[in-house]
DNA sequence: CTGTTAGCGCGTTCAA
DNA sequence: TTGAACGCGCTAACAG
């Protein structure tokens, strides 16, 4: 393996020079770059990362910390981080924390001693409460989870105007029994049963919200579901706050034997591919995914280049996708209202 | 932030001492010991991994490079090697190569450059082309893709024998014209086709395996069905070499306005929850995929701790779980055969 | 068992 | 513009 020194030695100059030249920001003639160039190339040199950063204090890395990767909305986000993390020449550290606060925190004391250019985070609701970017040691932004006080940059759905719209729909088209399954583990769900709550009431209704242990799998929601599903009478319509749990609850459906929209309606959160195929196609919300892991990623990069900047938010709009699972109830309120 | 020289200072011991503690498998007294955990403690010290890197040359870090994190294949591998990974102390950095050979060979230089303890390769079909492991300067263990003759270790699915599997189960509940779609871009592909037209073969049928580009999105296995399915006669099934190109498939099958299995019958790969759901269930062969990157990561491990062992290999067995899209045909081949 | 010391490979002063 | 020398923080020899 070449040296700096070796690369010197071939070059017939300083090992100063060859780091000048590397680095590229400083005056070098164009003899010794030349030079420099062709050693370089001659013993295929390349510059020991771990020496470089024990000098520069800089690690060109950043982390990625979420609850977990198999989650489409994480899958999505982390491709956009990556991608934009590629071009800058960062490398990306991949972390599931399970909703586990303690792996959280191993994780961010693991992004410490990295000593990391950055952090993407999607927090637990015990590390948001309270939450201020500056009290670690590094760049951080969230993702996907922010309260409305929280002291760092972000980028989030407007999670509450979803519900809002969500809910509204259902009931413009005639669906006034709605139950809200939402994850009790992050902020996300609670503020998009907020939309919910705030819908079901400006038109005189109760509001059921269930709550979900939704630890990555859509299991407790299916679970959750399928309990509520044997018991009568049946709700007119049930809403997921978030695909997975969108996905337990269309499993409990089908294990149910209950057909959308005719036994129960049914709407969730995120376009993915199988809520257009599930015949006759489930009505979401859907988040530009990709756009929000890029968001974020440059939000930190401009976070990294300066900062003391004030904090910033991104705040996205979800788009509601109509398909069958909501269709129109005849004689609806929906029907009445439009009359 | 406190160095190990402050550690020693504090504890009145040198920093040697404070280093063995904390290395702990050299003999210390343990009044030294309790001493600079004691400092240690006191000064909130965390080792220096820069530091400790340059001089000890190692990383505790593995690269994992994929085409696609967003191929629940690899996400949910990735899962595994992450959580392997966290358990025996070593970050992952997650690489996507979206097939391109020059991406690919640039994540491996940076595996390289960071002196990687070792990667995990899902490779191009032109690196694993001739591929040798011990051409490279780290451990390295291929996932998903890999030939008969390739000297690396890998952890595979028999895919031949389960593109034959599948086959024989279209073949035998009575569909003969039955198209293959298959990815080009992966050994993996080949592989099942080969199976595939072996089965075909055996039963003295035809066979017609149509080449997918299938980078990354079901967009190509859509289009390529979708073309297909717009000519007459109509085949009796279609089948997809991978979970990609069978959800591109079923897209275009929905498109197309034709249901499954009455008009054409529907297999192929990788048991995701969208295959139960979209009625009446898609046939497919399972992968253990979690088990799959399990595998990878303590085939790699095995091989980090000795790095001249012979080559290995884990072949899993796929299982085949049949459902409605592929039942059995009346006055059927399957039908008769069993009489 | 403990301390002293010499690097690991590089970037960056400081003089020239 | 260029080169010599120092030190980033740590581990591993070696000497005691």
């Amino acid at each position: 393996m070449a040296r700096i020194k070796d690369v010197a030695k071939q070059a017939g100059v300083s090992v100063a020079s060859v780091s000048r030249v590397l680095a590229g920001h400083s005056k070098v003639s164009e003899s010794i770059r030349q030079r420099v160039l062709g050693a370089v190339h001659d013993l295929s040199y390349r510059p020991d990362l771990a020496a470089r950063r024990l000098r520069s204090r800089q690690t060109d890395t950043i982390g990625l910390i979420v609850s977990d990767i198999r989650n489409p909305f994480f899958t999505e986000v982390s491709r956009a981080v990556e991608d934009v993390s590629y071009q800058h020449h960062l490398r990306v550290i991949l972390c599931n924390t399970d909703e586990d606060v303690e792996k959280e925190n191993l994780y961010l004391d693991l992004m410490r001693d990295e000593n990391v250019s950055g952090v993407i985070l999607s927090p637990t609701l015990t590390t948001l409460a309270g939450f201020r970017a500056r009290d670690y040691p590094f760049p951080m932004v969230l993702v996907d989870r922010c309260d409305r006080d929280t002291a760092a940059d972000a980028v989030i759905l407007d999670n509450v105007d979803a519900g809002y719209r969500l809910t509204t729909h259902l009931i413009d088209n005639g669906y006034r029994r709605n139950i809200f399954f939402y994850g009790t583990t992050s902020a996300t769900g609670r503020q998009r049963r907020e939309g919910y709550v705030a819908a079901m009431a400006a038109h005189g209704l109760e509001a059921h919200a269930e709550p979900v242990r939704s630890t990555a799998t859509a299991e407790h929601g299916r679970a959750a579901a399928y309990e509520r599903l044997r018991r009568r009478p049946l709700p007119d319509a049930l809403v997921a706050s978030s695909g997975l749990i969108l996905l337990g609850l269309t499993e409990a459906l089908r294990e149910s034997k209950l057909r959308f929209p005719d036994a129960v309606a049914l709407a969730g959160f995120d376009d993915l591919p199988w809520t257009r195929l599930v015949e006759p196609g489930i009505t979401v919300i859907s988040q530009p995914l990709y756009e929000i892991g890029r968001a974020a990623i440059e939000l930190l990069l401009q976070r990294i280049a300066k900062p003391d900047q004030a904090v910033r938010r991104v705040v996205l709009r979800g788009e509601l996708i109509e398909r069958g699972s909501t269709a129109k109830r005849n004689g609806s309120a929906g029907v009445s209202v439009a009359a």
